[in-house]
DNA sequence: GCAGACATGACATCATTGTTGTCATGTCTG
DNA sequence: CAGACATGACAACAATGATGTCATGTCTGC
């Protein structure tokens, strides 16, 4: 039992379908808003992050440039999201969002805090960040191996 | 820093990255059988819990049955996996790894095993046991709130 | 028993999305 | 200045999750 390969290959077995069932749900909320989960992700770390650039969100998301830009043209046609010169780029076009994409964007992850807040109730704030911890390790070296490879 | 909503939206957001990049290694290295990700997941409830029909296979994964029924026919067009006559249920076939399947899929385990044993170093035990808690929890959870969606 | 509800396998179709490739153009480094 | 590289704009493809249909088998309640 104190195997931590077999404990990290059962953490890993967890995690798909936490992923399919949470994107289930997610996605159940952001169809009134013509949002998909990808489309969400972006908008997500560029009202967190500020502008940037198309290949910077994608290394951020670990995607490919072509399925963001996707993505992004999709968002600007919402009007969730715009294109802005780049004095210092002129290929180079940073993308930001608009108020109404950061004020959607507010909305979205308010409800699902809310919803967020009362699950997983056995379980405590400390659990939660040691959790958080692991997943992350675990996700950089694993990232790591992806890259490598 | 006490919002458990907060704390439990970030662990979802380390979570997708993390199957992502799983996935592309994993991937990389069932290419050389002929495996897909799926079929691997498939392969292993069977090895694991002894035959079973598809629709149960399909409740364990969180998939409709019909996705399932491609893989296991991709399995069997590989000799990993056998349908067997269910004595109780004509209709209903029990699918079944054969010898073959089973000790692909243990070399499988024992080279996934392997590298996850080298992986997050920083994290004891008892944090990934924690780990482990905390996204049973939050997945059965998530999956309920999908499930009555 | 019987009748209707339900489960199952075998199709089929579709949308999303991750992957890969190409090309013209702009930027940067040596 | 020249070659390497980055970027946007296509395009095409594959895997896979979602959904629907239909014939046939099973089960439940009457």
């Amino acid at each position: 039992m104190s195997d931590r390969g077999a404990m990290l290959y059962e953490v890993l077995r967890h995690v798909r379908p936490l992923v399919l069932n949470s994107a289930r749900v997610v996605e159940a909320s952001l169809r009134g808003d013509g949002l998909s989960v990808g489309m969400r992700a972006v908008l997500e770390i560029l009202a967190g992050h500020g502008p940037m650039t198309v290949p910077d969100i994608a290394d951020r998301l670990d995607l490919a440039r072509q399925g963001i830009q996707r993505h992004v043209n999709d968002l600007i046609a919402l009007g969730c999201v715009e294109p802005r010169s780049n004095p210092a780029h002129r290929r180079s076009v940073l993308i930001a969002a608009t108020p109404a994409g950061s004020e959607l964007f507010a909305r979205i992850r308010t409800g699902e805090l809310d919803r967020l807040g009362r699950m997983a109730p056995g379980c405590t704030d400390e659990e939660i960040a040691t959790a958080l911890r692991v997943l992350g390790a675990l996700n950089r070296d694993v990232r790591a191996e992806a890259r490598s490879a």
